[in-house]
DNA sequence: CTGGCGCCATAAAGAGAACTTATGCATGAA
DNA sequence: TTCATGCATAAGTTCTCTTTATGGCGCCAG
């Protein structure tokens, strides 16, 4: 059944631009649409009430004692009903929800988002670190930051970059067994997320052997602020992203004793669902983070060493 | 304050819905659709807004903020309109304005509107008496009654009847002639409403050559009503209906000298705008007015004289 | 852990409402 | 009278909305 059969909504917008304007070429005009088509909805509206609502005079209508008696209803409903579109729509604009990965959220966007907030003083940012990969019919996410190969099916994707990553650790650690100068050396220290592909991708492009890391099952950490973290605190070495933790090297709180830097196929990308690519906060970010992290790799990112 | 025809309408209500049935299958089931439509309607409604408003969950969705910001002035507004609706339709069946010759109103409907408003106490009746034709597009009349030959185009029409009529006069005027006893008697006296054709109808049907009444212009009235009470206050005879003055001729206040009635082609009628033919209150006075004259005239309609 | 069930999404197709174009008619003004 | 204004009607078109059909996903029970 149409919905339309039991109140008729369309009519009844109609109906308050009649009797506003008194007439229907003028309520058609603002409606935008035909005089033709006011008519027949007025029609169509006096029909369900059963009751005529404007008499047709020369020049202009009149409104009919019911006609008046429902138009301040009318009029207030539709005020209603506007205010709560407007504001659910600027809300839209105003709150942007984004769900980062955790070394993202800390080592990237902590340090950079204030550039977009100044670009966008209208848009209130809500930065969440999560672990799990966000799914848009569960979490009221905007955006979400993730590590992974590649695109998601039915979800814009945008790859931010593949970062450069090489072993780091802290200096103070590197001392404690006279200094490491080859990467065999590196197998004296506690592995920190030893479990990542990245060591083995690392060692590879290193020319070293496929080392067993199975003993180091100490710092298994997934995340990678995580392993920057005990790497900081001197517990072991870990692989890290350059990008993400080029002031820890320039401060020298870290060094990566190599200048063997690598990268995989896991990338960091920017997702969020097909239909909202035109919601203007999510293109305002979107367009932001895509070029603000390319310009800061093209800054910092080392090159990558000659296979 | 004007309203974007682009805000829609339907997709609210059916938001609406769904927010306080937490589900869209059940609140399709209210609506009287399927849950596709709503789907349909729910999607085309977030990307109006800009904003997911339901995070789809297994067993129940849940609503955004932004939902749980609209809901309320959604809810309200679709409650004004409702209410702005059904009091219409109420108010609709609550007053009948009919607008009908003076003749009828005075003489007939004011004798037998009582037992209609018996029979529908709901129902308010405003009872004007007009002369002019009733044009549905200039008054608020729901029904007119007039006299007249034939059913007007575009207006649904019902034949009340058409009525017997002869020549009436007080009894004192009589007197003043020593009684009528022949219809050229009726020429001593003032004739009334000489200018109606009923007089030369009559005449023909009694078998006098058509008279000149051309000097008889002193109570040329149009509405019966008026002639009747001319004819009552001895100023004149007047060629009147029975049904309508029955009373007086059975209380004596009129007499009419001559069995000798007739009709012509001139009827009354009840129209009314043909859109309106089933709204209630129109369909019950139609059918109450037309039963009760049919069943008013058959008792006291005396019968036509044969030609 | 597997199959049934509840609930929503998507695709394709169809119905029918709503709109437009074209035209006519009535009225009041020039 | 003629023109301009404003609404009604008819016919044809557009396109929104709906339905039917199908599939996926998560939960729960056996």
């Amino acid at each position: 059944m149409k919905l339309s059969r039991k109140v008729p909504l369309n009519a009844l917008r109609v109906f308050e631009a009649v009797a506003r304007h008194r007439g229907f070429s003028r309520a058609a005009e603002e409606l935008g649409m035909t005089q033709t088509a006011v008519s027949y909805q007025i029609k169509l509206l006096e029909d369900h009430v059963g009751e005529q609502l404007f008499l047709r005079q020369p020049r202009q209508i009149v409104n009919t004692e019911t006609a008046e008696r429902m138009l301040p209803d009318v009029t207030r409903a539709f005020e209603l009903l506007n205010d709560a579109m407007v504001s659910a729509r600027q809300a839209s604009n105003e709150t942007l929800e984004i769900h980062s990965s955790p070394t993202f959220a800390s080592h990237w966007l902590a340090r950079n988002l204030g550039s977009f907030q100044l670009d966008y003083p209208s848009i209130a940012v809500r930065l969440l670190r999560v672990s799990k990969i966000t799914d848009f019919n569960r979490d009221p996410a905007d955006i979400s930051i993730r590590w992974g190969v590649g695109p998601w099916p039915d979800l814009d994707c945008h790859l931010l970059g593949r970062f450069s990553f090489a072993p780091m650790l802290s200096p103070a650690l590197a001392e404690t067994i006279g200094g490491v100068s080859s990467p065999e050396d590196l197998l004296k220290l506690p592995i920190i997320g030893a479990g990542q592909g990245s060591w083995q991708t690392w060692f590879a492009t290193v020319g070293v052997p496929a080392p067993d890391l199975s003993g180091h099952t100490r710092h298994n950490y997934v995340e990678q602020d995580l392993c920057g973290n005990a790497a900081l605190a001197g517990q072991g070495v870990a692989i890290l992203n350059h990008i993400f933790f080029s002031e820890d090297l320039a401060s020298g709180r870290l060094i990566a004793p190599f200048n063997q830097y690598c990268t995989d196929d896991i990338g960091i990308w920017l997702v969020h669902p097909k239909s909202r690519r035109n919601t203007p906060k999510i293109k305002a970010f979107r367009e932001w983070v895509i070029q603000a992290v390319a310009s800061d790799m093209q800054r910092t990112e080392p090159k990558p060493p000659q296979a």
